[in-house]
DNA sequence: CCTCAATGATGAGGATCTTCATGGTGTCTC
DNA sequence: GAGACACCATGAAGATCCTCATCATTGAGG
């Protein structure tokens, strides 16, 4: 299993080397887009992780342009935090998944296993819950073929709890994942987001797919297979 | 040079600890507050590295309880993007600088030679511009002694361009700072809050302090030295 | 000096997010 | 079943942030 990492912080790249390594990956590096791009030419991967802040040629670009030379090779992005939202156009260049920094190491892991599992099938992460589907590449909801606009929280609020469908996340669990910070135990934000969720997903019958878990917290059940 | 980094993610401990032994620094680390804690006890650490979000003890007790027990070793926070505003007496806890992550291993190594370098006389880093204060653990900004109360992104400006009194930052620079992502070069974000900031400095005569570079970008002048 | 174009400043409006207060609902005990 | 309590839902208001349109300023070239 070969994996190319593309990104200048190079600290990174040696801590996610290393990691790699452990776990049996075989791993090549590049520190910009330009590099990026020549080794993406000449070697055949299996999986590339992708910064988008990298010097000269940015993140899309590489993507974009790995797809017009017929590459098909699983790609996730590293993503910092506000630069989602957007950048949606940038998005539907052909990544595959990306991960928001800063990221846990085995939650990479786990996406490249995912990507490179499916790959030679469909392979950007659609999530399903009978009608209700969210791209989290194109940053997209919908239900019934039409569209649900969804806000910053909302949207990584759904995405989270999608992820892991029926399984119970706490308050500080979602802060933890959606706000990166940590509960103060006192702010009722994670339920105010979570009326906003309901009320959109109310016009599609769908409210009932969040489901409060009483002195625990919340999660997605996908009501067709009740 | 004798340094304890604090910090669950053993990935990110083992990056700095090759880049801290790089620069000549002598590297523990601990994986836990508890452990961090049984460290300081007994050792004695020329600067401390400690992250917030921790399992068992948190950062903010790690330093409280170090400072209660005498111990006043210079500490870095490193703290996710969000943390910062709410966590205000969090912070008054004793810490002496913060980081917010994702950040510049440079940085850091900066951070720390800065805060050792003047261990023992002064060492919180409290920025000054002639009567304008800024004070960047607490996250409170002062002219005459009087509190300026600054949003989030009025206050990150601020910070940046004290930091480096007198030196220009484009547009691009500070929306990578402050936002951590890219410049999409239509946007005029920056101005606003520029404007913003000056509106609040402005009754102290001091909106001068934010000068306008034109064709380049902001900076801070301490019109005091005039 | 005048004009034009580029650049920055500003005002206004709206989108989003958060807090707070209140009321409803489930759960436990007696 | 009634009451007490914890927990959750909701409405409303305000804080913060961002976009857009417009106006002012600056600098260059004629």
């Amino acid at each position: 299993m070969k994996i190319l990492i593309i990104e200048d912080n190079r600290d990174l790249v040696q801590v996610l080397s290393e990691g790699f390594a452990e776990n049996g990956f075989d791993v090549d590096s590049a520190y910009d887009g330009i590099e990026g791009i020549g080794k993406i030419r000449s070697t055949d991967y299996d999986c590339i992780v992708l910064d988008i802040m990298i010097p000269g040629i940015d993140g899309y670009e590489v993507v974009e342009k790995a797809r017009e030379e017929g590459k098909d090779t699983p790609v996730i992005m590293l993503t910092a935090k506000d630069s989602i939202e957007d950048r949606v156009e940038g998005l539907n260049k052909g990544a595959d998944d990306y991960l928001v920094k800063p990221f846990d190491f085995r939650e990479l892991v786990a996406r490249i296993n995912a990507l490179t599992r499916r790959h030679s099938e469909l392979k950007r992460p659609i999530l399903n819950c009978g009608p209700l589907m969210l791209d989290p590449i194109a940053r997209e909801c919908k239900a019934d073929g039409e569209i649900i606009p969804l806000r910053r929280r909302e949207f990584d609020i759904l995405e989270l709890l999608m992820r892991f469908e029926n399984q119970v996340f706490t308050r500080e669990r979602i802060i933890a994942h959606v706000w990166k910070k940590e509960y103060d135990g006192t702010s009722n934000v994670v339920d105010v987001h979570v009326k906003y969720l309901r009320d959109k997903l109310r016009p599609f019958n769908l409210d009932v797919v969040v489901v409060t878990v009483r002195g625990v917290g919340y999660k997605v059940i996908c009501p067709a297979y009740e």
